[in-house]
DNA sequence: CCAAAAGTGTTATGTCTACACCCATGA
DNA sequence: TCATGGGTGTAGACATAACACTTTTGG
């Protein structure tokens, strides 16, 4: 709430009426598989603080629109893309002094792009980065800010995602084959997963994936073509990899 | 990030310069078993707006603090509870208007307690209610603010942090038995669990509960006593309930 | 024909559910 | 001794992992 009917245990000197004024932003950690590999988006930062350091797009929520909103806003700014889809509010940020000029609060989104590497080649290329995210883990790429934190709670984040939810599907094109579905798990999860039971899994109930009858062409290597598939409407309500069955006790007697 | 290095889409109306000013606050949804039901803890508003209605806990970050010590300091100061644990952030809200005095950005925190009747019981009776969530969420109980769509996500969230986390522990006491932290699944997801099978799961690997040796007093109606566990460390890391297996491929060749 | 990648079949193993059954207590 | 709840055993259903095998392509 916003002003407390109890004031048990607030020091004398502080006083609810003149509350402190905070700066509110968001920031977006846009993912995107590339070359088999998790890849995030960053921008160079043209000011103080931090000037010339990477840094997670972002910028100030205005008082007239929703987080949401702001998201969305930072988003189609920075890719063009402006996706009513996969754009996951996952934390706050407000560390005392994590903005060196002044009181900031930032509220973090995860994003899900496929293939976001020819909406980078529109902007200004020294501007915008596709980096691995294994480099930004690493530390090998330094962020400006608390953004270092900021990403590994995103990736966190969407590794919990890929189990619960249908973001898989948000990393691929509007058809794909199994392995290119397989290989958003591997990377994100950091596993090899058996082709032959991934397919079972996936196709076991229809729903999951829907097969559009087309071949997709072999790589440079040769290998039987795969089929291409659309994602179904099951995505909606979780994932088929990993699964919690119920423990439930039918009504008896 | 704070500021924007690319201002593509920006109206001109707005400079980054001069960010809106917000009001920052953090608000703490307080869980506890009561009467084998899930309840929440609510203060009456004694200021407008909503003066005299109820709703959740909660104050002004100070630009001292970070976000995690607000939320610490709201519980403290509403229950008289400190203590270091399941305190967990699990969303930010900033729809405009939310709150008809000024901009305001609330970030949401999840609290679980165990028996927080002798702790309502301090304050002003009159000021503090304990509720049964599902009268909140069914709308009998309204609140102030945006406060309803907030416990909304809260439960979801507690639903979620029951499977993948130690959560569940938290809603006991120090020694309980299974009947106990069985109905703390039961409450919280509205199902009915197999006793025995129940058993099983925890008592599976040990490292999830630990026999104590003694035995807790039956119930008036009599029945075999049941045994008192305590919480092992394995909770740390996931609860043992509903739980997912890795399809993991050995690494061959 | 060979290598590579996709797709299918199969079996052993493990896990979960449902329920029968036994144990310890209060009235 | 009966009702009530705690605790154990177990058979069948189901899910999973591992891997052998077949199919279809490029070189």
């Amino acid at each position: 709430m916003e002003t407390k009917s109890s004031d048990a245990g607030v020091p004398a000197d502080y006083d609810p009426a003149q509350f402190p004024a905070f700066a509110v932003t968001v920031d977006v950690v846009i993912l995107t598989m590339s070359d088999g590999e998790l890849h995030m988006l960053l921008v160079r930062r043209g000011e103080a603080p931090y000037k010339g350091m990477w840094a997670i797009p972002g910028g100030f929520k205005r008082p007239t629109e929703t987080l949401d909103e702001a998201a969305r806003r930072e988003l189609a700014e920075e890719t063009g893309v402006d996706v009513a889809s996969m754009l996951t509010q996952f934390g706050a940020y407000g560390d005392p002094g994590r903005d060196p000029r002044m009181n900031v609060v930032t509220v973090a989104y995860l994003a899900v792009l496929r293939d976001v590497g020819v909406i980078v080649a529109g902007t200004d290329a020294t501007d915008a980065l596709l980096a691995p995210v294994a480099g930004v883990l690493s530390g090998q790429v330094d962020l400006a800010f608390d953004h270092r934190q900021i990403v590994r709670d995103a990736i966190e984040r969407v590794r919990v995602e890929l189990e619960v939810s249908g973001i898989a599907t948000a990393f691929v094109g509007p058809t794909f084959t199994l392995a290119e579905l397989r290989a958003v798990y591997e990377a994100t999860w950091g596993v090899q997963l058996d082709a032959a039971n991934f397919r079972r899994s996936v196709a076991a109930d229809a729903g999951w994936v829907i097969p559009t009858g087309r071949l997709a062409q072999p790589g440079p290597a040769g290998g039987r073509p795969a089929e291409l598939y659309r994602a179904g409407r099951s995505w909606k309500h979780g994932g088929p990899i990993h699964r919690l069955t119920s423990q439930r006790r039918p009504e008896r007697k």
